[in-house]
DNA sequence: GTCTATACGCGGATAGAC
DNA sequence: GTCTATCCGCGTATAGAC
C-alpha cells in the first residue's frame, strides 16, 4: 500500500478530487493553494499536512485523475469493437465534456501544464498513459490505432473548447467521431 | 489598416513575437509582464504604451500566432493532395516541434488557456481557425476531414509533449501520421 | 490536523522624470 | 516611448496556538 490508511488518506483523496476539479476548470497555475483549500472548506495552513508543496499536489493530482480515467475506460460494458468504441466516442466526444472541464478528462485541460512540468511528473503521466494505451490496444487490436485514437480524442476536446460557437464545437466533435469510426471500419 | 504604421507598430509586432515565444515555452499565466519585457530587453513600465493590459497582449498574441500558422500552411509549395499533406505531416509532426514549443504552433501550447479566457478571445481564435480550416478543406476536399486532421495534429503534439521518453514521443507522432495518411487514402 | 498570523517575494498596474 | 520608483494585492510557505 502506497499511502497510510485511515483518516489522512481519505482526506488526501478528497483534496485531490476537489483540487482536480478546480485545476481543470481554471488551470492549475491560476489557482492558489488558498483557492484549493477554500474549495475543500479548509484554510491554507492545513494544506502542508497533506502535501509538501504545490508541485507535489500537481503530480499527485495528475496521477489520480489518469487513474480515474483508466477506470472509466475499464467500466465500458461492451465487448465487441464497434459497441465498445461507440460507447467511448459518445462519452468522450460529448458537448457536455466540452462545456464542463471540471467534470471531464484531465488531459485536454492540463496536459500543456504537464508538458512544462518536471521530468518526474511527465514520467508519472507517461506511466499512467501507457496503461490506458494498453487497454485501447486490447480493444482496438493495434498499438498504432490506439495512440492515434487517443490523440484524436484529446485534440478534439482541446480544439472544441477554444471555439466560441456551440455549433462549431459540435461540428468538430462529430468530425472527430467520423474520422475514428471511418478508420476502424477498414479492418 | 488596423494599426498605425511606423515605429510603434513595428515595436508591437516585435513584442508580440518575443512574448509569444516565451508564452509558448513556459505558459502565458506563468509569465509576468516583467518577464515578457525583459525578453524584449525593455522594462515593464514601457509595456503599457503598447498594450492596455496583460489580457490584451494574450488576445493579440493568439491572433498574431494563428496568422503566422496560416501563412506557414499557405507556404506549402505542393499542389496535389499527397505531396501537400506529406509536407504538412513532416513539418508539424516532427520531433523538433515536440521539443521546441517556443518555435512551434501556438495551439498545442496555449489552447487550454484560450479555452479559459474571455469570450472575445475565443471568438478571435475561432475566426482565425476558420481560415485555417478553409485552407485545409480546399486541399483535402472535405470539411469533415479538415477538422479531423487539425484535431489529430494538435492532439498528437499535446500528447507527445506530456511524455518523458523520446521513443514514446516518436511512436505517437508516427501513429498520428499513419492515421491521417490512412484516412486520406480512402478516396 | 487544522487554525490564525505572518514573512517575503512576485505580479499587474500607475505616476512622473527624461 | 522608455525609464525608475512605487502602490498594493496575491501566492507560497512557515510558525505556533489549540
Amino acid at each position: 500500500m502506497r499511502y497510510k490508511t485511515g483518516y489522512k488518506e481519505e482526506k488526501r483523496q478528497e483534496l485531490l478530487k476537489i483540487s482536480a476539479q478546480l485545476a481543470k476548470k481554471q488551470g492549475f497555475a491560476n489557482t492558489g493553494i488558498d483557492g484549493f483549500m477554500k474549495a475543500a472548506q479548509m484554510t491554507s495552513g492545513a494544506f502542508y499536512s497533506h502535501f509538501s508543496s504545490k508541485h507535489e499536489l500537481f503530480e499527485a493530482l495528475i496521477e489520480s485523475e489518469l487513474q480515474h480515467s483508466f477506470q472509466a475506460w475499464q467500466a465500458n460494458p461492451h465487448d465487441n469493437l464497434e459497441d465498445w468504441i461507440d460507447f467511448e466516442l459518445e462519452r468522450y466526444l460529448a458537448l457536455s465534456h466540452v462545456q464542463r472541464p471540471d467534470q471531464g478528462c484531465v488531459i485536454p485541460s492540463l496536459a500543456a501544464e504537464v508538458a512544462r512540468s518536471s521530468e518526474t511528473t511527465k514520467l508519472c503521466f507517461q506511466q499512467e498513459m501507457l496503461r490506458g494505451h494498453a487497454l485501447f490496444t486490447q480493444h482496438l487490436g493495434n498499438e498504432t490505432q490506439a495512440w492515434a485514437v487517443l490523440c484524436q480524442l484529446v485534440g478534439a476536446i482541446v480544439m472544441a473548447r477554444s471555439m466560441a460557437d456551440e455549433h462549431l464545437q459540435r461540428e468538430i466533435l462529430s468530425s472527430s467521431k467520423w474520422m475514428i469510426k471511418n478508420m476502424l471500419q477498414r479492418k
